[in-house]
DNA sequence: GTCTATAATAGGATAGAC
DNA sequence: GTCTATCCTATTATAGAC
């Protein structure tokens, strides 16, 4: 009875690592296997669901390890500091705009439906902590959601231009440009 | 002997629509097959390289027809109105926000590397638009090459967050924010 | 909890008739 | 230029030993 070769939550890590490269349906069950060093049986003990376990899991798994990344950020003095603190992080988890959202991936696939519920409230909770970063700084609730909103789409959107056009500068332009503009005055 | 069904333009056209809707990886031949109304063999006849060669086509296919519908747009008189056009076809092309973009598609792709350079080219045409406008209306080639940018970043990540949030009303703030800012007094 | 082996199916791609 | 039929491989998923 040999115990887990990894720990669930490096099992997690490696599962969101290669939905994230390959794409959910690009991202094979040997695939799978081999990433995580697991062998297909293994993981189907884990997830008896299969792969759309498999992602859910990811799903859940960021929810808890990104509700943490966001509070460290949120926890700085100063909503300048807490806003560049949560880009900072944000640039560390895209590798600088080089590593896909496995949001994006999931929305993607032929199978976003039963994501649907998990990947609303991902983006819900990303947007939510610009959002609080706004209030905290004294604007409007209305402005704040409006900009997190914004800030949101446009790092989406910059990993699919850096990866359509690999000019990895656009990811850093718009962090910047998020970083310039989200405190300004209304 | 019997003629072409349909006409390439039209088969490009459903390859197009079947790509958008199941992703490149998320898309079979026997899908691509029956929404084009070909024989997977016919298929083949058209597109020997297989479902690549398809991808290719279809993003070749853009090429001229975007071109085309930016052409249009950027005939209008004043810059305003050329914006007002361009973001006009933007919104009707992805039906406010709820077809998805094909580049994005591919990028998402494990074929991704194949399509690089037709992807980084139809990346640069759609900015290309935006900047001549920004020209257009005075602005400096620097401000112009970089709202043009930010406005497509805006565009593909509206499209993620709207599909992940099952919210297409961000589609249309975004479109409308792009339209109120875009030709801005630096 | 993991493995090897295998079933069952779907996938991409081709052959050859018409 | 299209069709039916088929091949081969990869894929998802399961069985059963350890």
């Amino acid at each position: 009875m040999p115990a887990a070769l990894l720990p669930k939550e490096e099992v997690l890590a490696r599962l969101l690592a290669t939905f994230r490269e390959d794409g959910y349906d690009g991202a094979s069950l040997s695939e799978l296997s081999q990433r995580t060093g697991l062998g297909k049986s293994s993981l189907y003990h884990y997830f008896p669901g299969g792969k759309q376990e498999m992602a859910t899991a990811v799903l859940a798994h960021l929810d808890v390890v990104l509700g943490e990344a966001f509070a460290t950020a949120l926890a700085a003095k100063t909503p300048e500091a807490k806003l560049a603190r949560l880009l900072d992080a944000v640039d560390a988890f895209y590798s600088g705009g080089r590593s896909a959202c496995v949001l994006e991936r999931l929305v993607a696939s032929v199978d976003r439906q039963a994501f649907a519920k998990p990947l609303a409230r991902a983006f819900g909770a990303f947007a939510s902590a610009f959002a609080e970063i706004g209030r905290a700084a004294g604007l409007k609730e209305r402005v704040a959601a409006a900009r997190a909103e914004a800030a949101v789409v446009r790092i989406e959107g910059a990993l699919v231009v850096a990866a359509g056009t690999g000019d990895f500068g656009v990811f850093a332009r718009t962090l910047a440009d998020i970083k310039r503009s989200f405190l300004a005055e209304a």
